[in-house]
DNA sequence: GCCCCTATATATAATAC
DNA sequence: TGTATTATATATAGGGG
């Protein structure tokens, strides 16, 4: 069970690709639902599924939301971005970047 | 060292409430890119911090996300729920029911 | 604020039903 | 699809620098 490190990729096979979305969306809507609880923080979620599903969450309501998205400024890691966003290819390179440099020391 | 169980509460000291705020918004980031990259899913998370600044995560763009999303029914566990959003109160009421279920098995 | 460390809690991949 | 199991991977609380 779960010999495999889990690599960081698109997973080929659809089946598994499927129960991989499943769980790891529950997960992340979980983990936004105690975010919001613990830390007064308000969050909202769009995720659309290889399917063409949309599922959301919006603590306290995803529509207000992105509504007031639309007024303010966005950070990322304090830098000020101004109606821009983060695309999901350069997150992800950061965050390998920081992990290569943990291995490494 | 972490010797309490972290219960799923608001955190009241206002500290603790920011450092644990900071770290559960940067894992849920990095699950967000996980599941686009892994599941090819598309992802847009807005989370708004009790300081006031914004912080988004979007693939491949928040701002077509956003706008698809207003043209797409949306689904909960499988339930359309068209046009309308799950609650913070009523997701997490949900989940610690799941949780109680469990705990007694 | 960020980074590091450690012990623990949580998430999850594979599998079976 | 959902549930359960189990081993492993990841996330994270608390504390120090």
């Amino acid at each position: 069970m779960d010999k495999v490190k889990i690599p960081i990729k698109k997973i080929e096979n659809p089946n598994k690709r499927q129960v991989c979305y499943s769980k790891r969306k529950m997960g992340i809507f979980k983990k936004a639902s105690e975010l919001s609880i613990m830390c007064g923080a308000e969050i909202a979620i769009i995720v659309f599924s290889p399917a063409g599903k949309a599922f959301t969450f919006g603590s306290p309501d995803i529509n207000f939301m992105v509504d007031k998205y639309q007024n303010f400024p966005v950070y990322i890691n304090d830098k000020k971005v101004d109606k821009s966003w983060i695309s999901e290819q350069e997150y992800n390179f950061i965050l390998r970047e920081l992990d290569a440099e943990k291995k490494h020391t």
